[in-house]
DNA sequence: ATGGTTGCGAAGCAA
């Protein structure tokens, strides 16, 4: 099975290049962020025509969560079904082909001194409780999507560059820690130990070509899932212009393949 | 150089 996660910033502007991506490379399940969509402005038809179902849950121009999969889809679950909904759609779950798969947006907190950045953390460890309180350890179980937060200084072009800004604070990758400590493997690390492997870019300045990015775009694997993964990559092709000539997002989509 | 770009929506904010 081949999961994607992929924050592709507004499905009404990327789904020419969503639909050029899925049909190159074939994802059984694609779980994407900010779709900017709300439910009844999803275009099904366009996915169903590759195969897809999916779970959506958005409510307008901003956020939004999917998984699409085309090797069944069943018990959707949009939202957190609390208050955390109030930061935005930004969780959505469906089990496909026997795998509990979550899609996840979460807050980007804007800065260490913004009042979104306590509500990232509270967002974080509300994500944390869900799974506790919904699923086991033991299960095949996946949560992906755009963490907006760099595990490491590995995942980050140049740790000195974001000493107080989001995405590296201690706070934040603890919180993150405390989500894998559930019993979750950031399965990308189970495949590659280097540094400077991104999966976003800024737009500007030029930051995809000169290298300035940070692998925040996760996949949180359960242990018995990742023990079959076969392979990991974050096609950062897809962070360029397409073959037909379609605008990318600025996020690249990250590839896992499992097996059995 | 607090710059630069994209999306949404029609000005300025979020990322």
């Amino acid at each position: 099975m081949r999961i994607v996660t992929w924050n592709v910033n507004s499905l009404p502007a990327r789904l020419p290049y969503v639909l050029e991506w899925a049909e190159a490379n074939g994802p059984d399940v694609l779980c994407l962020q900010e779709t900017k969509l709300a439910d009844d402005a999803f275009p099904e038809e366009a996915l169903a025509e590759l195969g897809y179902q999916v779970a959506h849950y958005g409510d307008g121009r901003w956020n939004g969560v999917a998984v699409a999969s085309r090797v069944g889809l069943v018990d959707p679950v949009p939202g957190f079904g609390s208050a955390l909904d109030e930061q935005g759609c930004r969780i959505v779950a469906a089990t496909c082909d026997g795998v509990r798969v979550h899609s996840v947006y979460v807050p980007n907190g804007r800065s260490l001194d913004s009042d979104q950045y306590p509500l990232k953390l509270t967002w974080l460890a509300g994500l944390r409780s869900y799974l506790a309180e919904r699923a086991k350890p033991s299960e095949d179980l996946v949560v992906c999507g755009d963490f907006n937060v760099a595990p490491d200084d590995r995942d980050v072009w140049d740790p000195a560059a974001f000493q107080h800004s989001t995405h590296t604070s201690p706070q934040e990758r603890q919180a993150l820690e405390a989500i894998v400590d559930w019993g979750l493997v950031d399965v990308f690390r189970r495949h590659h130990d280097e540094g400077g492997i991104f999966s976003w870019w800024d737009y500007r300045a030029g930051d995809f070509h000169q290298g300035r990015g940070m692998r925040i775009d996760l996949a949180l694997l359960t242990k018995g899932l990742a023990d079959r993964s076969t392979a990991v990559a974050v096609d950062r092709n897809a962070r360029k212009k397409s073959a037909a000539g379609n605008k990318p997002s600025d996020h690249a989509p990250v590839v896992v393949d499992v097996v059995g």
